[in-house]
DNA sequence: CGAAAAATGGAGTATCAACTCCAAAATTCT
DNA sequence: AGAATTTTGGAGTTGATACTCCATTTTTCG
């Protein structure tokens, strides 16, 4: 079963109907243009003329589909949420032990090399970049955040329900110190050019969890 | 003992004599005032006029100090490696127990509370903003990674020595593990306002060093 | 088919942002 | 003091950038 973002948050802000296929498919392209160039080179530095020529289109065709940049902006963090969410669901889709979180984190260390530490984390990037700039694209990122948490707190609750974890383990603040391994390594990776951060921030945050699991972790 | 980069990237880089002590200071303010608006508001959308108003400077002081805004975001990013170094330094220096961790992670808390959590991490933000805009950004930032990372190794390696971790602990990876802790938690602390997830963050680290200690942590 | 709606092409504009230039004032040094 | 050097003021230039406008083509739908 493929995740599909079934509330987007730009859905709900913006008319998306009334779009013909054709329309519907430059959307998608300008999208996907404007994404891509913003992950690379930050929101600012990417201007409307590059994303004219990356996906093709011409000025009014762009403002036929968006009011300014802004809309544009908060489309692309909705894209990108989506894009995020799609992998994170795959990957902790009724996780319920560790070797799930094993997968998981393959998951991404195999993403992250792919594209050679280039951006780093696609939510992560516009969240630094966005946050002081952008009230309405901070508000909808920390949205994003808040739902990628909440799959990792209910992946660690099935694996304490199943004795995975000790009872005295606390998920929420589990997820959040996980997520917070994932985006500072990374941030790390990104910097370094090298998946190692990553990996070593997860995998410790793994060992800790084997700490608290029931048997009491390696000893 | 107060905190001194000694051998700053930009002192090497660029010649900083040849200046009176008046214009040692109009330079200072001019950084002061960029470092300031570039976290606040990023460094591409941060202009030179902007840094004009703040530092209260004529273009042509500007450019008589820096070549153009490439030179002076390579001393902006000296100026907040040196600050963060500061703080770090005066956080780790001589740790080599639990309380010591304690007192640190308090004072990160405490300095991101006073900025009520914007602009995160003055590292950090750059490190996202400049990795793909800007090479030689990019590897004055590693290194001061770099030194970061090195500060709490050689924190976590005292506290092998005294006694405090167990021997099979590997100081270099918790090390990467915290750092990584301490720049996810803040960026989520920064796009949710509230410098709950950096404290859960670094509490759930230094938990995982407790569960090392040599005593086998609390059971 | 034929009218209405949607999509597109491309020239044009107004503003902004980085940077230049040169003369004048302040400071340093002998 | 006085020459050399550093610092400063501020008008001006060049290019980039977000956005507009309107005519034309394409698609939809009764």
């Amino acid at each position: 079963m493929e995740y599909q973002l079934q509330n987007s948050v730009y859905a709900r802000t913006m008319a998306t109907d009334g779009l013909t296929r054709k329309g519907q498919a430059t959307r998608d392209r300008i999208v996907q243009a404007a994404s891509q160039l913003m992950l690379e080179q930050g929101v600012a530095r990417t201007t409307i003329e590059d994303i004219q020529a990356a996906a093709g289109v011409s000025p009014s065709q762009l403002y036929h589909y968006f009011p300014g940049k802004d809309a544009l902006v908060l489309a692309v963090v909705d894209h990108q949420a989506g894009q995020v969410m799609g992998v994170q669901h795959q990957g902790l889709n009724g996780l319920d032990d560790f070797e799930g979180l094993g997968n998981w984190r393959d998951l991404m260390i195999g993403i992250l090399a792919k594209v050679q530490c280039v951006g780093g984390c696609p939510l992560g990037s516009l969240a630094s970049d966005l946050s002081e700039a952008d009230p309405v694209a901070r508000v909808q990122l920390a949205n994003a955040f808040e739902s990628w948490e909440a799959l990792l707190r209910n992946g660690l609750e099935r694996m304490r329900d199943r004795g995975e974890l000790a009872e005295h383990a606390d998920p929420g603040e589990l997820a959040v110190a996980l997520l917070a391994a994932v985006q500072g390594g990374l941030l790390l990776s990104q910097i370094r050019r090298d998946p190692a951060p990553l990996r070593v921030a997860v995998n410790t945050m793994i060992e800790h969890l084997r700490s608290l699991s029931s048997a009491g972790g390696v000893r």
